[in-house]
This record gives C-alpha cells, sequence and structure tokens, in this order.
RNA sequence: GCGCCCGUAGCUCAGCUGGAUAGAGCGUCUGACUUCGGAUCAGAAGGCCGGGGGUUCGAGUCCUCCCGGGCGUACCA
C-alpha cells in the first residue's frame, strides 16, 4: 500500500512540477485517525524549493490523485500542508482475509531471511546463582533473539563463561573454607571470599560425597569444579523457568587451548599495536583515540578479559555469523571500542559486531535503593523473584522499557503486583476471547461457512482490524530496533482496541453472517495476541 | 577532568528517528450494559518536555552551553 502511494504521488507530482526531480517521498501513520490511515509531508519538504505556499502546494497534488482505482476512498489537505489518505473498506478487508488465512504465521517476516545472527547474552561467570540484575540482561537478549526468527533470521543464542580465571579460584577458596569449617577446623574465611549460603550447601555436599580427607591445598580443584558444575546447574534451571533455553555454552578456556589467543597477539604485534611495558603487554588503544592504552596480559601472565574478548568475537565472525549481536550492561561498554578495534586491524569485518547496551536495573527495597553484590550475599535472586510474582510477570517487567533507559524495579510493588499487573491485561484479553468462543460454538454451527469481513463497518470493528494489520510491521520494527517495549506497546494497543470492540459489539443474539465475521475477527484478534506474547515468551492462558 | 547513557503528568515510562492538539499505566475524582468474563469500558483533573541559546516552514526529537543523576575512565570481571 505504501508504495502504491508513493507512486501515486510521484505521478501527481509529474503534472504539477514537471521540471521538478522526483524527491523522496515519505509515508507516515497519522498519530490520531481523524487524519486518515496514512499521511504525507512532501508539499512541505517542496516548500522552499518551489519558493510557494505548502498548502496550495498540497492541494495541487491532491487534486491529481486518481481515485478511480478504488484502493482511496478520501484525499484532503491539513494542517500546514499535509496530504491525508483515507483507504477504502475493501481493501483492509482483503488484508483480514489475509491474515486470516495466514493464522498462526501471521506476521513472520522475511527481512532476515537467510541470515545467520547469534545472540550473546547472560554469561554470568559461574560464580552465584542469577540475580535480578542478571534478569534484565537475559530476558532481553532471549526476546531480541526471538523476534529476530519472527523476521526470519536463524539465530544462535550463546551463553560465554569463564571457569578458569581469579574469580572462580576465590571460589572455590570460599568453598574450601566452608568444607574445612564444616569438619571442625578453624579457619579464616578468605578476604573477598564469597559469602552466601550456598557456598556453604556446597561445601556439604562435597562433604557427603568425599568424606573429610580434602584438606590439603592440592584439592582445590575438586571444590572448584563442584562449585562451577552446582552452580551451572542452578543457573541453567533458572532460565528454563524463564522459558529460556541456550543453544550453546562457550568456554573462554577453548580460546587458549586452540591457540587464538597467541594468535591475536601475534597479528597485532605485526600490526605494531602491541608493546611491551613495565613486565606487562599493551594494546596501543591510543592509536583509535583512547586517552591510555590498554593492558592485554598483566606483568604476572594473566591475561585481561580484554584479550579473550577480542578472540572470542573474532572466532565468531569466523564462525560465519552474518551478525554477533552482544547484550551488554551499561558497566561494559567501556570493552567495546577497544575489541571492536582489534578485530578490525585482525582483518575483519566489525560491521558484523553490534552491541545492544541496557542501562541498570535499580532495584528498590522499602523505597531505598538496594546495592547488590554477589560476593557479600546480598542480592535478590531471579527465582526469588519468580517465587513472588511469577515468571510471565518477571519477563514482562524487564521488558517493559526501553533498553537505554534507567530501569527502576519496585520490588514492594513487583511482589504485591498482583492482579494489577500489566501483564493480565494482555492476557485477560486472550482468555476473554477463548471464553467467548466457546459460547458462540454453542450457539451457531459455522462449519463448512466463510466469514464475510465486509460486514464489519463499526467504528470498534474498523479500529481492531487496522491494529491487526499492524503486527507484521510491528515485528520488523522491533527487530529492527532491537526494543522489544515497542511490541509490549503495540499488544497493549491492540488489547484495548479489542476490549473496545467487546463493549461495543456483540456476537450472540447477532444474525448469523455478521456473527461469523465478528468469531473469525476475534479469532485472528486471539492468533496476534498470542504470536505476541509468544515472542515476548508469556505464556498465553485460555483461562485465567 | 574526559567518554557513554538518562532527565517528559504526583509516580513509573512511551513518543514510530524532524511533523498536525505531547500519550499510556499506576494513583486521584466521576460515571457504565438486569444477556458473550467488571482483571473491562467511558470521562475528568494533572505539563515552561531540566534550563538558556541556535538550526528551519516546523524541535520533546538535531547542534551548542549550563544544571542534575547513573555508568565507565584498573596490570578487577
Amino acid at each position: 500500500m505504501q508504495d502504491y502511494l508513493k507512486e501515486q504521488i510521484a505521478r501527481a507530482l509529474k503534472k504539477v512540477a514537471p521540471d521538478l526531480e522526483t524527491p523522496e517521498i515519505t509515508i507516515e501513520k497519522p498519530r490520531s485517525t481523524e487524519h486518515g490511515d496514512a499521511a504525507t509531508n512532501v508539499a512541505l519538504t517542496l516548500a522552499n524549493v518551489l519558493k510557494e505556499n505548502p498548502r496550495s502546494i498540497a492541494q495541487k497534488i491532491a487534486d491529481q490523485i486518481d481515485l478511480s482505482t478504488g484502493h482511496i476512498r478520501g484525499v484532503e489537505v491539513a494542517g500546514p500542508g499535509f496530504i491525508n489518505f483515507r483507504f477504502a473498506g475493501n481493501w483492509l478487508t482483503d488484508q483480514l482475509v489475509e491474515a486470516h488465512r495466514t493464522g498462526r504465521e501471521f506476521g513472520k517476516g522475511r527481512m532476515l531471511e537467510h541470515k545467520k545472527i547469534q545472540v550473546e547474552f547472560v554469561s554470568a561467570n559461574p560464580t552465584g546463582p542469577l540475580t535480578v540484575g542478571h534478569g534484565r540482561n537475559a530476558v532481553l537478549g532471549d526476546t531480541i533473539a526471538r523476534v529476530l526468527e519472527w523476521a526470519g533470521a536463524d539465530v544462535q543464542r550463546e551463553y560465554y563463561f569463564n571457569n578458569a580465571g581469579r574469580q572462580m579460584r576465590v571460589l572455590a577458596e570460599s568453598v574450601r573454607a566452608r568444607y574445612l569449617q564444616a569438619i571442625g577446623q578453624d579457619v579464616v574465611f578468605p578476604e573477598g571470599g564469597y559469602e552466601g549460603a550456598y557456598i556453604t550447601e556446597i561445601a556439604e555436599r562435597v562433604l557427603e560425597k568425599h568424606g573429610d580427607s580434602l584438606t590439603g591445598e592440592e584439592h582445590l580443584p575438586v571444590f572448584r569444579q563442584a562449585a562451577e558444575e552446582s552452580i551451572f546447574e542452578d543457573i541453567r534451571q533458572t532460565l528454563a523457568r524463564m522459558n529460556i533455553s541456550m543453544d550453546s555454552f562457550f568456554n573462554e578456556n577453548t580460546l587458549y587451548e586452540d591457540g587464538s589467543i597467541d594468535k591475536v597477539i601475534a597479528t597485532l604485534r605485526d600490526k605494531d599495536l602491541v608493546f611491551e611495558q613495565d613486565g606487562a603487554t599493551w594494546f596501543k588503544t591510543t592509536a583509535f583515540g583512547k586517552d591510555k592504552d590498554t593492558v592485554l596480559i598483566k606483568s604476572t601472565g594473566e591475561p585481561t578479559y580484554r584479550l579473550p574478548d577480542i578472540a572470542y568475537h573474532i572466532n565468531k565472525l569466523e564462525r560465519g555469523f552474518d551478525l554477533a549481536l552482544d547484550i551488554f550492561g551499561a558497566d561494559h561498554i567501556a570493552t567495546y571500542p577497544d575489541v571492536v578495534a582489534a578485530v578490525q586491524a585482525c582483518g575483519f569485518d566489525s560491521d558484523r559486531i553490534d552491541v545492544i547496551v541496557y542501562q541498570f536495573v535499580t532495584i528498590v527495597k522499602d523505597g531505598k535503593p538496594f546495592k547488590m553484590s554477589t560476593r557479600k550475599a546480598n542480592f535478590v535472586t531471579l527465582d526469588e523473584l519468580m517465587d513472588e510474582v511469577g515468571a510471565d510477570v518477571t519477563r514482562f517487567f524487564f521488558l517493559m522499557r526501553a533498553p537505554g533507559t534507567h530501569l527502576e524495579f519496585d520490588l514492594n510493588e513487583a511482589k504485591q503486583a498482583g492482579e494489577k499487573n500489566p501483564v493480565f491485561y494482555l492476557q485477560y484479553a486472550h482468555a476473554r476471547i477463548q471464553s467467548i468462543m466457546k459460547k458462540v460454538r454453542n450457539h451457531y454451527d459455522f462449519t463448512g461457512k466463510a466469514p464475510d469481513f465486509s460486514l464489519l463497518a463499526h467504528d470498534a470493528e474498523t479500529t481492531l482490524i487496522k491494529r491487526i494489520l499492524e503486527f507484521p510491521d510491528v515485528i520488523l520494527l522491533t527487530a529492527g530496533q532491537r526494543e522489544p517495549h515497542k511490541l509490549i506497546q503495540y499488544l497493549n494497543e491492540l488489547a484495548t482496541a479489542f476490549h473496545k470492540f467487546y463493549h461495543d459489539c456483540r456476537i450472540l443474539g447477532e444474525d448469523e453472517q455478521l456473527a461469523l465475521a465478528r468469531t473469525e475477527l476475534l479469532t485472528v484478534t486471539a492468533t496476534v495476541m498470542a504470536n505476541g506474547l509468544g515472542i515476548l515468551g508469556i505464556s498465553v492462558p485460555d483461562r485465567m
């Protein structure tokens, strides 16, 4: 329809101003329905060039629009010089028939067809349970992956982790200390160790399984491995509970084993971007405009996290992804330019790497900001949150707001959200439709009959139809921007249009033809709602 | 100090990438079918879009300078 309009406008423009080169014509959907179904601002943009009043240009163009094809019902000039179009009713019903026929697949796009995309998210090291802080990352990553799939992409979900660094050593020492305490030894708990209760539980399980003989330093790996396995199992379960399942887990260690780390250093050294100083190996980031150079390998011989990060991203590109998406918290953003610069220097196309940065979640508890620390064990786990409000509300809460804005998560409010939560508004619409359907089936027999959507002329009906037809565009917008809250906003509008329809239009008691058309309108509505909630990873109840 | 993000209704946030009278939810106030689920619907109140300057037909949106908050700016991840 957009293309059709553009063509019409371009043709009209030729008659109005034959000498003018056809400009870019943009079509937009007016905010208010009073302004029709589509509008263009060409007259405004041309006012300067043509040295003429925008309204009079608009009027001349409008006069030249061909209405005889039947797609357009009305053209009018409004405001400072907008040209508004109204679609003919048959165009809407044609589209609705198509949507109805497509059913469960309605909304799937082909924008990203044949694109291999990797979304890397969560990527928390196995040092403790996932917290509310990780929640936003996890839910954003998974939902973006889902919407990319709906836009046609072939998506892989990957979890990147490191089980060999300093953090993990401290973790193992913490477990060991708890173990020694459990068998009655008087040991000092390591400075900066992990204090959570789960550490003690892991220590107790080691004691049960291996007895009390693991007192020596040399047994540290046993504690490390026990902790890793146990914590990873918890993380996996938490993710599953949130409706998230990873396609692969990538261990940072493989980058050392397969030599990619050394290769990165060697390549950068060839380009004269690496040098030694004070016993450390540096990356010359000042060459890319940064204030300081960056350490890649510490004087202790231990690499900083940037080095494997670089190797990891090269690895992703070598695996053939058209796009590698990272979901990063605001605190990680500083490394991104380094990684891009290094990847580029190594001869790879860094345009294939993109980062979604989300701002931090501020936990508010009892009206005060709550500072979390995994090490200090004062945190709220995702499991605890889901115990309180359920997985659906948890996902919804993290998706409601644009990733780039700070998200305030009021625990008290979320916990008592119960019936008032906005997610129920969407689920209720779906459940209500199912309930209507059940009643309808008892009153009418529609078998073998096709609906005539042209009977749907009520305001509430056309509004609902227009909303439904927006769905495929919303998918593409959400996928393109990678901002799931846009889908939520849309589903809210869809639900509102449905509830309005429910109040204004009835099915039971209406003549069979109209009842059939309305019933099938609701079928499509329910499908779109189900598809949308599915992308958000939220359940779609038939009853509530 | 420098870099990135943010500042919109009492609160939490949208605002389709520069368009028409700036929207929604919660909260407050007033109303609604004796038949399909009232977890709903209709309406009211509530705003110098942090502030100043600039760009143009047109700015919440772009440029610039202030103010205020968050995160970076580690041989921590």
